[in-house]
DNA sequence: AGCACGCCGACT
DNA sequence: GTCGGCGTGCTC
């Protein structure tokens, strides 16, 4: 009976068959014959069931019967086609295991087809998914749907191609009288090692395909399909360099990681050092002897600092080197996934997603940049790479890496509690010292209230730098022209679909929303009550780009911010001219601030240090600090001293003091008090969940709603959570949505991890309102 | 998330 | 008496 039912035909017979039956409302059908139903056949213990998840919000694994013929081929990691819900539709899942045995009172359907040859995970890669999913409160399947890249799922990048070889058993060629070309066909795959393409054929015999095809027909050779790579091997060879040699802090800090190593246990280092202390060639070092173990390290990076720079300084120290950046092609992204897995590569380099690289034997992760905010993916599932990183480390029992000048609050908070240890590296290599930062009070400045961006002191250092033959770097962390484009009666002109006012962005000559997609051309006059006389208020980049030109016409100057860097490449070409000199000043955007390092900076300048720190987020000013520290490393690096000034209305204010002081403990101490009196992070952990819908009034209703029934439970638990809200998120109208949030914390992740799991089930939202939870959120907007 | 089911109002 | 509107609930 149970072989009845093995082939895939006969189950898909059946399933035809049960459709019909029920269509017609005959079910008692079965009941006469019980042992006719195919999900009867789990009863015996010795099925093969393969655990199943779906791309779907649902945390459940689903199981299903795996028919006879698949029984050698399933392995968890490969995807399968199943029947899934009441009209069963053929579904793509994922295995994520099998067992053998029964499942009383349990109706099994059974499994349609295998979809991947091969696992596309190892089993750690999908257990560490399976932490994700429930770390980060999301569906297994959704987390391995994003986990695993489309050009991996879609094999780009190969195709499949008939290979011919001779048959095994062969009589003498010459006893087969074959015609000249089959002979002659016949005769090279004989003499020929390997199979051969049909084209290899036809070129080597000087032949058509009809021979090949009269041999194929009379057994003589076999076809077999391969899948071979189409791709093309790109990038350039680096010259070649030698490690450099390590001041004493760097070596102590680097024999500190390779004890680690050495024992081979997991502990997170952080390695705390300031902007120019040579963090990186200590994680070359170490990778080095990752290397000489036979095992494999993943660096990961921001993506704003995959510039070639830093890929070159990579592939000029190891051998093989894959490098992982936003802008690969499908089919780039398959072949190194296959190089990676294969074992070929030493050292993977990578954004956020690199920490799921599939190295067969990974020996150390490093996490360059660890304050970073881009190591959060903002969409589902809403994993932070460094907690990945650390789940994967410890599961390797390897040491992970987490190197900054200024870390987070709650990396450094772990290595307060002993969790974590901090390495210091307190000088710069080759004792160069930090520059001297001045805070540049323009509350009264004579330039500032001319409507200038840059202030006299500013104006003056740029001029005498300039003139010492020195660069200069100004930041400032806005984009377009001008942010307000102001009517006096209607105040900003905002978005349509967001509450955002819209920025005028002078070089494509439109209004533009920074929160969506949203351009419209300048108008003349107010679009609401049509009155001419819109003002331009407040400076972005563009703004500050005509103001230098203005003030030092013979300067030769650059703009770096999204939109001036659009094209592929634009970004290491101006770097290359800025490293050459061709560029005296370098204005722009968080792009200027971060992991550049040219010698002949001696200036630094901040247009605007306020604008961050009076964003309505309990982590402003742990950013502010980090930007400003960040900027004011990029220069001094070289032999020339260097000199930061800070432009701001807030002289006083004690974190542009820490920053303007490089005190990064005075800051880390005065910071963590007021997030101790908040009970925010480090403190305790905090998720964020949003409702958005197109009404207003619904989702107001429906998150307080929502909001006390989670309170409810959460007493009914006795657990200790506390809850926050509801209320309008910050930016209460985004992309046509209103969004309201509220806040989960609790000395106790897990608390909250546990209550949300239990409660979602229980609740049913109203069906025009969407809802995420963000587990550790790093944005509040 | 899908998708089928069901329970209500407007048609032939 | 049936078609189809969307609200509800389940998916091995």
């Amino acid at each position: 009976m149970i072989a009845a039912f093995s082939s895939k035909v006969a189950i898909f017979s059946i399933w035809s068959y049960w459709r019909a039956v029920s269509e017609a409302r005959q079910p008692g059908l079965f009941d006469d014959q019980p042992d006719l139903s195919p999900w009867e056949i789990e009863a015996a213990n010795d099925q093969l069931i393969a655990e199943v998840v779906f791309n779907r919000p649902l945390d459940t694994v689903y199981r299903y019967i795996v028919p006879d013929e698949f029984r050698e081929l399933i392995q968890p990691g490969q995807r399968v086609r199943v029947p899934f819900g009441r009209g069963n539709s053929s579904t793509l899942g994922f295995c994520v295991r099998t067992h053998v045995g029964g499942t009383p009172g349990k109706r099994l359907k059974s499994l349609a087809e295998i979809c991947d040859r091969e696992p596309l995970l190892s089993q750690s890669m999908l257990d560490l998914t399976e932490w994700i999913a429930g770390r980060y409160l999301s569906g297994w399947g959704q987390v391995l749907e994003s986990v695993i890249p489309a050009g991996v799922k879609r094999q780009a990048g190969t195709r499949e191609i008939v290979f011919y070889r001779a048959a095994d058993s062969l009589p003498d060629i010459d006893t087969l009288k074959l015609p000249s070309k089959q002979h002659a066909v016949l005769n090279l795959l004989l003499q020929s090692d390997d199979p051969m393409r049909v084209d290899e054929l036809t070129a080597a015999a000087g032949c058509g395909v009809s021979p090949i095809d009269s041999l194929k027909k009379k057994n003589f050779i076999i076809p077999e399909r391969r899948r071979v790579s189409t791709h093309s091997i790109g990038g350039e060879i680096a010259t070649r360099q030698e490690d450099l040699k390590l001041n004493s802090e760097q070596s102590a800090a680097l024999q500190e990681i390779l004890k680690v190593l050495r024992e081979s246990r997991h502990e997170t280092l952080l390695l705390h050092g300031v902007t120019g202390s040579g963090k990186t060639e200590v994680y070359i070092q170490a990778i080095r002897e990752v290397i000489s173990y036979g095992r494999q390290a993943i660096v990961l990076v921001p993506e704003i600092s995959l510039t070639p720079q830093t890929i070159r300084r990579f592939r000029a120290r190891f051998d093989s080197v894959a490098v992982l950046h936003s802008h690969l092609s499908d089919s780039d992204r398959h072949w190194h996934w296959q190089q990676i897995a294969s074992g070929d590569v030493q050292v993977v380099v990578g954004a956020r997603s690199a920490v799921f690289a599939p190295v067969p034997h990974l020996g150390l992760i490093v996490i360059d940049e660890e304050h970073e905010t881009t190591f959060k993916q903002q969409s589902v599932p809403r994993y932070h790479a460094r907690e990945v990183a650390r789940e994967r480390a410890r599961r390797d029992n390897i040491p992970l890496i987490l190197g900054t000048a200024t870390p987070t609050l709650e990396t450094l908070k772990r290595t307060m509690d002993g969790e974590d240890r901090r390495i210091v590296l307190k000088e710069r290599v080759e004792q160069r010292p930090l520059p001297p930062v001045s805070i540049v009070d323009i509350r009264n400045d004579p330039f500032i209230q001319r409507r200038h961006s840059l202030g006299r002191a500013m104006t003056n250092a740029i001029q005498v730098a300039l003139k010492a033959g020195g660069q200069g770097i100004l930041f400032l962390n806005l984009r377009g022209y001008s942010p307000v484009l102001w009517c006096g009666k209607c105040k900003g002109v905002t978005c349509p679909d967001c509450d955002v006012s819209l920025t005028w962005h002078k070089d494509r000559s439109r209004l533009v929303c920074h929160s969506c997609d949203f351009e419209m051309e300048s108008p003349e006059r107010c679009p609401t009550c049509h009155q001419p006389g819109l003002r331009l208020i407040g400076t972005g980049t563009q703004r500050l780009e005509a103001e230098v030109i203005n003030k030092f016409p013979a300067a030769r100057i650059a703009r770096m911010d999204s939109d001036s860097m659009r094209k592929p490449g634009s970004h290491d070409e101006v770097l290359e001219r800025f490293r050459e000199h061709e560029i005296d000043l370098l204005l722009g955007t968080q792009m200027i601030a971060k992991g550049l390092d040219f010698p002949n900076v001696t200036l630094v300048g901040v247009i605007d240090a306020d604008t961050l720190l009076y964003q309505p987020d309990l982590r402003a000013g742990e950013r502010t600090f980090h930007l400003i520290s960040q900027v004011a490393g990029r220069t001094g690096r070289g032999d020339k001293q260097g000199r930061v000034l800070v432009q701001t209305l807030n002289p006083d204010e004690p974190i542009i003091q820490f920053a303007a002081h490089h005190d990064f403990d005075g800051f880390a101490k005065y910071e963590l008090k007021q997030r101790k009196v908040m009970q925010a992070p480090p403190f305790q952990s905090m998720a964020r969940v949003i409702l958005r819908a197109l009404d207003e009034r619904i989702v107001q209703a429906e998150s307080q709603r929502i909001c006390q029934l989670l309170r409810e439970r959460i007493q009914a638990g006795n657990r200790p959570i506390r809850v926050l809200g509801p209320a309008p998120a910050p930016i209460l109208r985004l992309r046509k949505y209103f969004r309201y949030h509220f806040q989960l914390t609790s000395p106790e992740q897990q608390q909250i991890e546990e209550v949300w799991r239990e409660f979602v089930p229980t609740m049913k939202l109203a069906a025009e309102v969407d809802m995420v939870i963000d587990m550790d959120p790093v944005d509040l907007r």
